[in-house]
DNA sequence: AAATGTTGCGGAACCGGTTCCGCAACACAA
DNA sequence: TTGTGTTGCGGAACCGGTTCCGCAACATTT
């Protein structure tokens, strides 16, 4: 069970190592020994120590992954994405989780660097001077995901745009009284460009808007619904930042003995599957997630190698008009 | 931005890189050494290479996880506790995904050995003599969860025994006439420990029982349960395998106009967060998947220091009766 | 036939650590 | 003073690859 060494390789074919590493890297080898070592090589089921090699070319056929959650369902898929994509081309992903610590995102881009990946994809929520140093240093490519900044490559959901989208269709459909339940505001994507577009269409409309702020967390937003169920107000529509809140508000909502989208509308956005199977169905935007994440894998093997690559690349997106959204006219 | 080595060290401490190295690893230094080594690595900010660590110890400090899916909430889950735990102790997660198929399964586990990691975390769905073959070849500490078999240590769940408890407590609200929808047996712990749990409860009581097979994928429910809201039958109970295929029997029978839990009562299985927040709530069982993954954490880390630990380990589970299911009595 | 170019291959150095071995310096017991 | 243990440290080998350099053998040109 010993490994086998390019030296017994070496040894077993009657030839020095340096030819049997040059045979393995594609240098001039002749066809007499070329044979000699293919079979050798081939009897052993000799593979060679990644280690020594890592060591030497300073490299990996390694992707690191950064994200803020394991358990998020835009995490989920986009690194489904990204490892179908990788394992294709003969990398490996090495996730790293940073439970949505802002330091730990940093203290991972400085470790994967040590770890020597050949590159970084980054599911950011925030980026900041330290990031951007962080980057700097590592002197390894970074593709950023869900976030945009100018000094990095990014691969960017059209957050702003589709919330608007969907906003003027509500707005088409009559709704001018709205509730709009988002997250804080350093996450930027989430935080600033959602809400920013859906306010342009609401604003647009003349519609009035009442703004509330949440977690990320399912629970958190359940109250929110409960208080909006038994509040007094005309609002006929509660837009949510995320479909884990709008399915907290559902559950408040019901909680408070109101019906969707009968008493009131509920909106969510990103698109998780299940949205679909929920009754009432959840009127939504999809976000191609593992889509993304393939392109992104794409992306960052071209960064590799060189290649041109766009800074800013933004991904499609498409409305999802379900059930828990009601046409007033 | 060159990598600082031991020697860079060495020199500039005026010492051999041996004595550095022993330091390091906490062999006999003297004071006056100790000291000035102290403060170059300091100054220098040196970490040692890891490659050329692990080239001469064969060893990482990186466990292996082997998912069958990225985007599965069991599989999120898991992940997340062992990812916590491992963190803690200093070591590395290395996840590796076989998109469903045995034989990745196989490879990856030749694989990660390849990579040396110091332990393998498997998150299985079925064992066969081409795993054991493969557990016993690589001579590397593996974990099996959510599976169990005599020849590998493994943490499970009791899928048998809550099957068995939920069924039991179906049995007493006086539903006697079942429809089980389940999963193909070659999932040992999903396809048969469960389905057998459930039998056996309904067997003891008599009940009539009605079983179907489908995938893990919710969209493949959807039709079965649209099935049972046009079939003409008795039956108060659909009990499913997992909360997802509830999900899809849930919206099938939405889509036929039944009523859950009025018309007749659906029950999963898993515990996934937001079977809690649907409308109407789903009756479960719970698995503590993110307390599994810490423990197999744990767990592996005891197997690398040669600790005794229990070839079998059982999980606990907790009944999560909602509004989904109704008490006829 | 001599000069020049090409190709195949071996030797040695190198990547950055760890570890074994042996020597020198010192303390202590006899 | 001599002998015996410790302790601290340096030198060298080693882990398993890659790469540079140079030499020999052969082919090609003049």
């Amino acid at each position: 069970m010993k490994q086998v060494t390019i030296n017994d390789i070496a040894k077993l074919a009657g030839v020095a190592k340096s030819t049997v590493s040059r045979y393995l890297n594609g240098g001039s080898v002749g066809k007499a020994t070329r044979e000699k070592i293919e079979r050798v090589i081939r009897e052993t089921k000799y593979e060679p120590n990644q280690f020594a090699q890592s060591l030497k070319s300073k490299q990996t056929k390694m992707i690191g992954v950064i994200v803020p959650r394991l358990d998020s369902y835009a995490a989920s898929r986009t690194m489904m994405g990204i490892d179908e994509r990788l394992t294709e081309y003969g990398y490996q992903m090495l996730v790293v989780n940073t439970a949505q610590q802002t330091e730990r995102e940093i203290e991972q881009l400085y470790n994967l660097a040590k770890q020597k990946v050949a590159g970084i994809i980054w599911l950011g929520t925030t980026v900041t001077q330290a990031h951007l140093q962080a980057i700097a240093a590592i002197q390894i490519p970074v593709l950023l995901i869900g976030q945009q900044h100018d000094d990095v490559h990014s691969l960017v959901y059209p957050d702003y745009e589709s919330a608007y989208a969907l906003g003027q269709q509500f707005m088409e459909w009559g709704h001018r009284d709205i509730i709009y339940v988002g997250v804080a505001e350093d996450d930027i994507a989430v935080g600033q460009a959602r809400r920013d577009g859906f306010l342009r269409a609401f604003n647009e409309a003349g519609a009035v808007v009442r703004s509330m702020t949440t977690t990320f967390r399912i629970d958190d937003a359940i109250p929110i619904g409960e208080q909006l169920a038994t509040d007094v107000t005309d609002a006929t529509l509660v837009v949510c930042a995320t479909d884990n809140i709008a399915l907290g508000v559902l559950k408040g909502l019901a909680n408070g003995g109101k019906r969707v989208p009968d008493d009131i509308s509920v909106s969510g956005f990103g698109g998780y599957d299940f949205t679909e199977v929920l009754h009432p169905s959840l009127t939504t935007v999809h976000l191609p997630y593992r889509r993304t994440g393939s392109r992104a894998a794409d992306m960052i093997l071209q960064l590799l190698t060189g290649e041109a690559t766009p800074m800013k690349t933004f991904t499609t997106f498409e409305l999802k008009l379900r059930e828990s959204v009601d046409m007033l006219n």
